[in-house]
DNA sequence: CTTGACCCCGTAGCCGCTCCAGGGATTCTA
DNA sequence: TAGAATCCCTGGAGCGGCTACGGGGTCAAG
């Protein structure tokens, strides 16, 4: 199958997939006379293996060692949970300053409803006030949630 | 104040106020005879507002523009309502798949316990058989969440 | 025989820093 | 007063994970 077939079957574009042959995650398939690239299942599989690590956003250096394991099945697997458990705390941690970010966002939001000129516009006056050391609402949101 | 001063009493690494300066967000400050920059208060409000608009996870184009809006204090105000509402909903977007993937990763996890050998992982097991188009523990936890 | 879809390669750009090498200035300590 | 430690300067490269671009070759359909 071709570069085009091979991105289609996957969802993985085709320019990715170069990319991916480049630093090494996929192999150099073999090549027509033309010099296209000819791609055989054993890519398909490998290929659909990195996209779904990727889909759980895992680093593609974590990708690399995943796939050198396969290829070891004897060794122990203490370090595929590791970095399942690595990965996840990443996830968490993002999650609450995501949950963070969002109450302050939505408190600075409040503050001004209607559309008003810059200079009287609450957003713009909460940023400079928080940039001058006031208090802000964004801060103080934060605070009060956790007394 | 010199440029370390600055960086402490900001919470902003020296790099990267001098990477600011150089991309146009912070103005270039004077110079004392050695060269080194000298910074007055303007810099140092300036540079705790665009601090607060990061922690805020606000793109630097951002930054850029409510500064830039700052001196206009005429302009109306919805554009930096605007800004603020797609942040918002960038930061949501975030969340919902910040949230699958943390249940994604808790439902791979949980597929291997114990220490093994990486062939008998049950981690290594799912990512594989999702690679070979089996239905893998993350998207069957992710569909019967939304029955 | 042209049109359009596909493929090739190499390089540069994106974001927001971060780090480095290779120097000079200043300040603290012995 | 010497030497060490700390600060500061510049320009440029590197990070992750792609994405886009320019300038070409290949191939099948109409």
């Amino acid at each position: 199958m071709r570069i085009g077939e091979l991105a289609k079957a996957t969802g993985v574009d085709v320019e990715t997939i170069r990319y991916y042959e480049k630093t090494g995650l996929l192999d150099a398939p073999a090549r027509r006379g033309n010099g296209y690239r000819v791609y055989a299942r054993a890519h398909l599989e490998r290929l659909s293996f990195i996209r779904h690590c990727r889909a759980l956003d895992l680093p593609l250096a974590d990708v690399r060692r995943l796939l050198c394991l396969v290829g070891l099945p004897r060794t122990c697997c203490a370090e595929i949970d590791q970095l399942i458990d690595v990965q996840l705390a990443r996830v968490r941690a993002r999650l609450l300053s995501m949950r963070a970010l969002e109450r302050q966002l939505v408190a600075l939001r409040g503050q001004c409803q209607a559309p008003r000129t810059a200079s009287r516009c609450g957003i713009l006056h909460e940023l400079v006030a928080a940039a001058q050391g006031e208090a802000c609402v964004c801060h103080r949101a934060a605070c009060e949630e956790q007394p």
